[in-house]
DNA sequence: TACATTTGTTTAAACGTTTAAGCAAATATA
DNA sequence: TATATTTGCTTAAACGTTTAAACAAATGTA
């Protein structure tokens, strides 16, 4: 069934011609006569030709593949991130393959495995919520194969990251609500084994000192921010003696479960609670009320993360070492944190 | 700076044995001794051995690699097929490749060389709206590569096809919003030259004949289904003389931008205009009101594409040709258009 | 004992490219 | 005119596997 495929060969038996003279003219080599490059190019279309990527990336040593790994697709920033480092490697060039963890870590050894085993020339990745071991991404060094982490990354590996400024982005948060007359103020963060949600917390408990605001145990949570998280979190926060006045949720899809929870026991937001996300997700902007938000640079880290990987490739004497690039975060007002608009 | 990789041949030169020797060890086969088989194991594991998919897949004519195309990642529908497209294909030995066309056709047809190029043994995708010229996908088919199309397909290419049955759907909602007492049905729909959004045109009309409501043109429109789009056509719906009292949009996006305009004006959802929208993307169950909307069951549209592809892997006999795959959409009636229950 | 089969391995070719090296013919240089 | 350089190609090896064919040694069969 198995239709045959047209090979260099078959060019260059059409026109009397070795294969290497058919293959410098498709590459237009210098020393090929324009006329025999004509030649060329009118067979392979004939015959419809299209060159066996598995024999060059075999023989040149260079697959033009990139493996990108996202915990998961179908969030806004992830493809957005995806979209902006493909059309910079597109120009270059490359293409990519993209694998989704799904936050497991089994599934992300998996995905680093093809990846090495596609021979890609690059890895960008954003790690899974569960990897703490890194041995599978050592490997992917020890090949000595470029590695480029965004968003979830990890100091330990010595290699680039780029992301934005999760410590200080919780102080905006924190002193936006403060301004806003909120005095307590809870956390949904993240596990803080994972950085960014660490730094996250870091800056939201320094900034609560900084404003001598109090700084209450139970006002600080961790989970996997989910929807669901967030609305058990939330429920644990209503149930509280004393209830928080504004609550900062390190991701937004959990920012949503706990709006819905705080809709269900109609409490008004912002008047009674204020309530911010984070990652400024498309629908923090389609609710009621709008979610405050934090944009988080999608496609500039996009973007960034791709021309690391360039960097190595057209320059292959560096040696990768920790090297961060820190995007400044912007909080995003909306109706859910302001209150002076809506009173 | 490049480290060496580790090769079948380091392997045979630590034992003293043939390459060929250990390709057959690490393959287990028959006719390789067990202590030879455990030798290669053990050096393998010493040596960080990853086998090179491309020298492999180059001499077996075998890439185990499929790619998947789809408009974009960042809805739920296509990152749902994709996740269970891999799951079933993981098991069965095959990476996946996803390439975004971002509803472009000049992307679609560059995704698709790059796929070629990279030699995947199938294709599974979902065409761009934009796309009309088949020629690209003409292309797979003439390479003798497996081809089949999900959502949005073509019969014209005599592939196999899995999706919904989009006629029957417009029934089943024009249905659900006459028993809602609805009498003036509007349809934001997609373009006509897509099969789908013409089929789901095609119910709309079909069904409000079936029911003896007005077929008003200026009730039927055709556009990309963007949130954008949905927030024209709204408006456009709202300036109408004689309102509609029911609008039936032919995506979530769409229907969530038709929502918020609805919202804008103070229109009172379901009481004053109800409400459909089809895809049942996860935020319709978010927004207030929720929007009643259609299960595309995106798991097994990806179990069974993933499926189809590989009864042509496993019997390379069959001639590939139309054949459909209907499955059966189910509406979920949510608050937007469910008078009964918020009267 | 003679031959057949099985076991465990090796040899060598192949997959479709790229590329270093070689070489003859054409052209330039002195 | 003799020699050097350039032009335009060919030859052959290589990339890392897989696999058909060959083969020696061990084992089985009559």
């Amino acid at each position: 069934m198995k239709k045959k495929k047209t090979t260099i060969k078959d060019i260059a038996n059409v026109l009397n011609i070795s294969a290497a003279a058919v293959s410098k003219a498709l590459h237009n080599d210098s020393r090929i006569s324009e006329k025999t490059k004509e030649n060329v190019r009118q067979v392979a279309k004939k015959l419809q030709y299209q060159p066996n990527h598995l024999a060059s990336a075999l023989r040149s040593g260079k697959s033009n593949l990139v493996g990108v790994i996202v915990p998961r697709t179908n969030s806004n920033f992830f493809s957005s991130v995806i979209q902006n480092i493909e059309e910079v490697l597109n120009k270059k060039g490359y293409s990519i393959i993209i694998t989704q963890s799904n936050e497991s870590y089994d599934k992300e050894c998996k995905s680093i495995d093809t990846l090495l085993y596609t021979q890609v020339d690059g890895i960008i990745a954003s790690m899974a919520n569960e990897t703490i071991d890194l041995s599978s991404y050592e490997k992917i060094k020890s090949k000595g194969i470029p590695l480029i982490l965004f968003d979830r990354g990890e100091n330990d590996l010595n290699v680039d990251y780029i992301g934005i400024d999760d410590y200080n982005s919780s102080h905006v948060i924190v002193e936006h609500l403060v301004k806003n007359g909120c005095q307590r103020i809870a956390h949904i963060g993240g596990y803080k084994r994972t950085r960014i949600y660490n730094n996250r917390i870091r800056g939201y408990v320094d900034a609560l000192k900084k404003h001598k605001l109090p700084l209450d145990a139970e006002l600080l949570t961790e989970g996997d921010l989910t929807i669901e998280d967030g609305r058990i979190k939330m429920r644990q926060l209503l149930s509280l003696k004393t209830r928080p006045d504004a609550v900062y949720v390190a991701g937004d899809y959990a920012a949503l479960g706990a709006l819905q929870v705080l809709k269900e026991h109609k409490i008004l937001v912002p008047e009674e609670i204020s309530l911010v996300g984070f990652g400024n997700e498309p629908f923090t902007d389609m609710v009621t009320p709008k979610i405050t938000s934090v944009n988080q640079h999608s496609a500039e880290i996009g973007k960034q993360a791709a021309n690391t990987f360039l960097k190595y490739i057209e320059n292959d004497t560096i040696e990768q070492r920790l090297n961060k690039i820190i995007l400044t975060a912007e909080l995003i007002v909306r109706d859910s944190s302001n209150k002076k608009t809506s009173l």
